[in-house]
DNA sequence: TTGAAAGCGCTAACAC
DNA sequence: GTGTTAGCGCTTTCAA
């Protein structure tokens, strides 16, 4: 039964298959198999007709048939909180380049930053047999989301796939899972001694969402910076909620509004919302880095269009995407069921740190 | 044989299928696909039984074996010049939100911005039976480019998939293609407009790639805004080039370091050149606004950020993607081989424009 | 070097 | 309301 019109040409009803391309070159399927995979050899002369009929005929595989009649489905799943933040965006960016480089295409999918839908969206990827899924960015850690995705983990595992986390803490112990971190809590304490050795002590941490792994990290990182340069830590100089800039920008406005600042530093939780601090400042008639000095975190490009351009702390993010799909993909070498870099960041000295002025 | 461990519950070779849950369940595989795609009334006791066997097995239905069933594959491709851009990002963005909410996954590649590797990503793709294959930003137009393209869509087409360009002129006329536009030129011409209203008249144009369709869009605007104000056009007063920022950094600094600027005014090809400008001006001691306008395009975060905040050019680049995928989707009353749609832009004010004094 | 044929896991007629 | 079965398009033994 005619499924599409079929006027004219009643040799060409739907998209060409391999049987289509075997009978227009006069060999078996089998043989046209061959040549396309190029796994196994052909005589040169039918290897030759069986490519001129497959020009011919505009054929492509069908990649389902062919992910189906066994092998892998050539493809790397990566999960987002959202598309469009330079971290989640640049870490996909690195997944996305290093499965073009392993001959995988890439499927993104955004979360919103909700566990619940993580969970789900690995369910359904569960379903295309992708050869791995790359989580990407801090979570909020829970008892239930760990167990959640220690059963994925194990379900991908037994299906031949591999479950990656980027960028957040491993799930658990003895997991098949491919853990690839970044030193976020080193950053944090570079950042943090950066702004001490320059004479700051009263330094406001602000942004990020206290219950997500990575705001815990960097917080870590900041207060044992503050602890080994023996300073004591005043809790009314941490400013958390989320990740939200207009969140961070409001809490300062009103901060500044006031009085005037009770820090001569800030450490911003990335660099958007110090981006964001530093329009607060301003406004507010605050000099930067003349009166206080702003750190962020990430290096994101907007750093060094602000004024001032901001120092940061840079994360090797498409280095943290490309090492996902690597490990992922290569973890052969029989035990290595679960698999753990971290890779390391580093400060950028920019123009919105100065010493602090005694007075 | 066995193809991994079997050591312990040899209930569990692999992952279970369709059959596995229908043993299980003691129905038939049928009972089970009908209640799994839920199109057929099927007996509430028989339903139960089967989710309970679909949770036992941690079963999941075989993406590639369903789509090769004959339903379609259920996703949509996205085929980006580069990932972490803003314009390209935020409309991947909106073509993966649209995706996700007609049920779909997102496949994302990137180009480069190589029309050549455009096309072969377009051919990978066809094997993948995606629904849709959006193009998203501009190209470099030759004939040649047309030509594959044109090809490329009626092959897609024949498939029962559907191309779509999205921010680019269609590859020719009576096409199955879908395009989805913004009024680029008619955002460049309000921009030069609102700087000539200002009482600005030498207006430096910088950025892009002259071949580029979205460059060539946006210097016709500007034209054409000029030609309107009855100005006379100076050719020195376009720099194009390419599309980073750096170039038109480097650019602007060496002419402001031969001489005071002969313009009153820039209308840089984006903010994030928009943005380099401000500090290539900042650096050579003129100020914005006072001494020189600065307006840019597409309304980037970092337009908020900088210093002064970019009066810019808005487009609605999620809305881009998500129509993208709704028209690619949702293309049934009978003859529309080729849909057509334009989105508007519109200026949003900031602080970067300043009337021109008379001196 | 090539062909025949048995599946891969699922859906959708078609029977009952 | 449920079961049987014929494919979907491809890869891969197994023979020749």
């Amino acid at each position: 039964m005619a499924r599409r019109s079929e006027t004219d040409d009643a040799s060409t009803p739907r998209a060409a298959t391999i049987r289509d391309v075997a009978t227009r070159a006069g060999v078996s399927v089998a043989t046209v198999s061959r040549v396309l995979t190029g796994n196994y050899p052909v005589a040169a002369a039918t290897r030759t007709r069986v490519l001129r009929a497959v020009r011919d005929l505009d054929y492509v595989v069908n990649a389902h048939a062919r992910a189906l009649a066994g092998n892998r489905s050539k493809t790397i799943a990566v999960l987002l909180s959202n598309f469009t933040s330079p971290f989640y965006n640049r870490v996909a960016s690195g997944v996305e380049q290093q499965a073009t480089a392993e001959d995988r295409l890439c499927m993104v999918s955004t979360t919103g930053g909700d566990p619940e839908r993580e969970v789900k969206l690995v369910e359904t990827l569960r379903e295309q047999n992708v050869d791995a899924v790359v989580l990407v960015g801090g979570v909020v850690d829970t008892p239930e989301y760990r167990e959640h995705m220690a059963r994925l983990a194990r379900l991908l595992d037994s299906a031949g796939s591999r479950l990656v986390v980027c960028g957040r803490p491993s799930p658990g112990e003895n997991l098949p899972v491919t853990v690839v971190e970044y030193d976020n809590a080193g950053g944090a304490f570079a950042a943090t001694s950066h702004l001490l050795s320059q004479g700051h002590r009263r330094i406001l941490f602000i942004g990020g969402d206290p219950a997500n792994t990575t705001t815990r990290d960097r917080l870590d990182g900041y207060r044992r910076a503050i602890a080994a340069y023996g300073v004591e830590e005043d809790p009314g100089l941490v400013i958390v909620g989320n990740q939200l800039p207009q969140f961070a920008y409001a809490e300062l406005k009103k901060r500044l509004a006031a009085g005037p600042p009770d820090f001569t530093a800030i450490f911003a939780w990335d660099d958007h919302i110090a981006a964001r601090s530093l329009v607060a400042l301003r406004e507010s008639g605050i000099s930067v880095p003349d009166d206080v000095s702003v750190i962020g975190y990430n290096d994101e490009r907007e750093a060094q269009d602000v004024f001032p351009a901001l120092t940061t702390v840079s994360i090797p993010h498409m280095e943290l995407g490309r090492e996902a799909v690597r490990l992922a993909l290569h973890r052969d070498g029989a035990a290595a069921p679960n698999q753990h870099v971290r890779l390391g960041t580093h400060i950028v000295l920019r123009d919105s740190v100065r010493p602090r002025i005694n007075r």
